[in-house]
RNA sequence: GGGGUCGUAGUUCAGUUGGUUAGAACGCCAGCCUGUCACGUUGGAGGUCGCGGGUUCGAGCCCCGUCGGCCCCGCCA
């Protein structure tokens, strides 16, 4: 018996039609002389009957069946008698008329139902999770996998007709101290050494642009040795895209590019350009370096209007450089004290001492209000823009502090108050980002991006006056960089920039990082040799595809679009990894287990 | 490393102030049923209340510890 269709396609047009659907029994409603079974395939689902009186041996069989066993059935597609149509079914006007019918395999009770009537009741992750093949078979997630399957196809058709050349690199390669924890690979042939598998391929994919290869693409496997989350997990995938003889524009373009021929596949149309904010400028109206632009709500400085304030807090922060922004949300002046002190909660985790808020009601009240009078608080909200009806909530501190905290309170009260437009899409990037971030622990500066990303031209000057002058040394922190990030409805879906092709420069950098000239050359030694044989000016992006596709399918969790994904302690519950390896293969390696086993 | 939250039948959940024999729905098993599609109907099985300790005459419920899932902070060049 060979399968002529899925489960899926069949019509009113076929009626009539032999045909042969094998597929898992998805339900069984049995009637006696006559049985209906849901058959289910990656396709969809066809409703099949199996009746005593004109095939009984296929009804003898059907007695038999279970949820998920596999079967195979022959018969006749007809039409449904008027009042049977089922109008949810894509195939609810046929079913078909078994003669036929062959179990293939059976099957055991599966632990948790996979079809349950609304979505929101699934069974506990876990569970799922170490059945994933079952969870799998879940329509939604067929849907997602099988979408980012095509989000690649996409990509690799864009970049393909743009005159890019698919690359591997390795994935055994050397450990570099720098950015994320790497996970390390014992060599048997090097006792005692190790490689290391890619965060990223960067500087292999600088390489090829000094090798000639001039326009570089890869579908790459990432590994990072880091705390997961929602959209973080250990081993991830990213388009890897490098250009030469590019500016950052060209480079943007390239970016647009993909992802609107991406997108298409929802049928979303993004703007050919996409809008441009400057780092700085959406850290001052956003408070965040991806910005959901679906909805406005942006940051208020309310510093000026302060500066003469006596009330410590405020007072002190403006002394210190700290700023006092707040966010207005729309007709909520009627928050209960319960909720300010639940967002309160929420922007202590950033760091934010407390909350101040106003609510423009019939009266204006403020948890201010006895420090900084009536008229002052009223004043406030007027420049804040808050209208009758409307609450302000206010955050001082530290710069990077009241970003952070507001930046995470906006997107909070954007979800509780489903400020979200779930059909719209808002894409911008994000450029000129800070070549450096302060280390407060260390005093030190750390690349922000990675050490191979080029300074601005305007602030070439000052990042050499930077490293010239000891006392000058606090200017790394302004200048910028010629890094870029794609965003796409607040997620960072992209980053990239334009990289150092002169050696000069790129001593420059690692001295500014605290890297001496041997420790640079021992962890980078080939790629500086290489940099010093005609390297065209190149720059490029990595895109995250797990990314990419949550938007694509509308989830927040990383683990919808992955087949086989890790829990938050980095575990594969299927086949139970991390494991514990034989002592004999820890022998020929030359390892020692030191620390307790768990 | 830190914080939050959840853990009761195969699954999703309820379980009062600490009180006799821990419930419901779905699923599962057995029967009946000629048009269902969340089929209906009759009957039945199914529990280490995550685990360990403590308080108490008595703990699913209170306390301490621990394990696991999820979310967040730190971390993620």
């Amino acid at each position: 018996m060979e399968r002529t269709h899925t489960c899926g396609g069949l019509r009113e047009s076929n009626v009539g039609e032999q045909v042969v659907l094998m597929g898992w029994v998805a339900k069984k409603r049995d009637f006696g002389v006559f049985t209906f079974i849901d058959l289910r395939d990656r396709d969809g689902v066809t409703q099949v009957v199996v009746s005593e009186e004109t095939s009984p041996d296929a009804h003898a069989k059907a007695k038999y069946l279970r949820g998920e066993f596999v079967i195979a059935v022959k018969g006749e597609v007809v039409s449904r008698a008027a009042g049977t149509h089922n109008k949810k079914l894509a195939t609810g006007d046929i079913e078909i008329k078994v003669s036929e019918l062959l179990i293939l395999n059976d099957a055991k009770v599966p632990p948790f139902q996979l079809e349950v009537a609304g979505s929101e009741n699934l069974a506990d992750e876990s569970t799922r999770l170490k059945y994933r093949y079952l969870d799998l078979r879940r329509p939604q997630l067929q849907h997602n996998i099988r979408m980012r399957a095509k989000a690649v196809a996409k990509i690799r058709e864009y970049f393909d007709n743009r005159g890019f050349i698919e690359i591997e690199t390795p994935i055994l390669l050397k450990s570099t101290p720098e950015g994320a924890r790497d996970f390390i690979v014992p060599s048997r042939i090097h006792t005692g050494k190790f490689f290391a598998l890619p965060q990223s391929p960067q500087i292999l994919k600088q390489i090829t642009m000094i090798s000639g290869l001039d326009r570089y693409y890869q579908i790459a496997r990432c590994f990072r040795d880091e705390d997961l989350r929602a959209d973080r997990q250990p081993e991830f995938t990213q388009l890897d895209m490098e250009m030469s003889f590019v500016n950052r524009e060209q480079v943007y373009r390239e970016m647009e590019g993909m992802f609107n021929h991406v997108l298409k596949l929802i049928d979303v149309d993004l703007p050919t350009e996409w809008p441009r904010l400057t780092y700085a400028e959406a850290m001052r109206r956003y408070g965040s370096d991806k910005p959901d632009l679906r909805f406005g709500m942006e940051l208020i400085d309310l510093s000026a209007e302060l500066k003469d304030t006596d009330f410590p807090p405020f007072a002190e922060t403006l002394s210190k450089g700290g700023e006092i922004k707040a966010i207005v949300v729309k007709g909520k002046a009627d928050y209960s004290r319960k909720q300010t002190d639940e967002l309160q909660e929420y922007v202590k985790r950033y760091g934010a001492g407390a909350m101040a808020w106003i609510k423009v009601g019939d009266e204006t009240t403020s948890s201010l209000l006895k420090v900084l009078g009536e008229e002052k608080i009223t004043e406030l909200a007027s420049t804040a823009g808050a209208e009758k009806g409307d609450a302000v909530l206010i955050v001082a501190g530290r710069r990077s502090v009241v970003a952070a905290a507001l930046g995470a309170l906006r997107n909070e009260v954007a979800r509780r108050e489903n400020l979200i437009d779930r059909s719209k899409y808002e894409c911008l990037i994000v450029t000129e980002f800070p070549m450096f971030e302060h280390d407060d622990e260390t005093d030190t500066y750390v690349a922000a991006h990675h050490p191979f990303t080029s300074p601005m031209d305007e602030d070439l000057e000052m990042f050499k006056q930077a490293i010239e002058n000891p006392a000058d040394h606090h200017l790394l922190g302004q200048v910028r960089a010629k890094a870029y990030d794609a965003v796409i409805n607040g997620y960072e879906c992209a980053g990239g920039s334009i990289r150092i092709h002169q050696k000069e420069v790129q001593a420059l950098n690692f001295k500014a990082l605290g890297m001496t000239p041997e420790t640079a050359r021992s962890r980078f030694g080939f790629f500086l040799d290489a940099l010093e044989y005609g390297t065209p000016p190149h720059g490029g992006f990595a895109a995250g595809i797990e990314r990419t596709c949550m938007i694509l399918v509308g989830t927040e969790n990383i683990r919808d679009v992955m087949a086989f994904p890790k829990t938050a302690s980095a575990q594969d519950l299927m086949m139970d990894s991390p494991g514990e390896v034989d002592e004999a293969q820890l022998n020929e390696l030359g390892i020692k287990v030191a620390g307790p086993r768990e």
